[in-house]
DNA sequence: CAATCGATTGCCT
DNA sequence: GGCAATCGATTGT
């Protein structure tokens, strides 16, 4: 199902994985969304990818297989779901930074206690999808969390932009945002 | 073993 | 537009 994500670089996955969709069933609250704003963080090339300094506890599972989840918590509070998009040992791994929701609307506003900005943020899309520390590690091809390839729809744009909220390596447009016609 | 610092968010003015 | 909240992995002494 995920064989385009082992091949080519970070940044080419991470653009080329706009437009895919997530599926959850956490907590058996089914959501689906179309993933809109990506990061690409490449491993050893690049100092701003938790895995640039090795592998750690943290990060252990950005070491496992493309289509692999990595979660981890951001300023104590938030947690942020990454891709694995390289083979064992690369860790390569895409930021999920945003979505356009597809169905369940209602268990996202009852899950983010709110009816706007829903799923425009990392920390954001993770509570909506119901994603926590304990899906780290996940498989995205089986289980509750899916990944499933797909295209952006007709007239959608594609922007390219800096990361955010780095300091390191911050000069690199790496940044993915899809946005809807106008 | 103590200190540091976020791949952020939401509420405040 | 500014800033506090919050915590654990990582790094330094």
């Amino acid at each position: 199902v995920i064989d385009e994500l082992g091949v080519g670089p970070v940044t080419d996955v991470a653009r080329a994985m706009l437009g895919w969709h997530l599926v959850s069933d956490v907590d058996g609250s089914s959501v689906e969304v179309m993933l809109t704003e990506l990061e690409a963080y490449a491993a050893d090339t690049d100092p701003a990818s938790h895995a640039f300094r090795g592998r750690t506890p943290r990060n252990a599972a950005m070491f496992g297989r493309p289509g692999t989840l990595y979660v981890y918590r951001s300023y104590g509070i938030h947690w942020c779901a990454n891709v694995v998009t390289s083979e064992v040992g690369s860790a390569s791994a895409v930021l999920l930074r945003g979505a356009a929701i597809v169905s369940g609307r209602d268990h996202i506003v009852a899950r983010r206690a709110r009816t706007d900005h829903l799923t425009d943020g990392p920390g954001k899309l993770c509570q909506a999808l119901g994603i926590t520390g304990a899906h780290g590690g996940a498989d995205l091809t089986d289980g509750p969390l899916r990944l499933l390839p797909g295209e952006l729809p007709a007239g959608w744009r594609v922007e390219t932009t800096p990361r955010i909220g780095i300091s390191k390596a911050a000069d690199r447009l790496w940044r993915y945002v899809a946005t809807p016609p106008r």
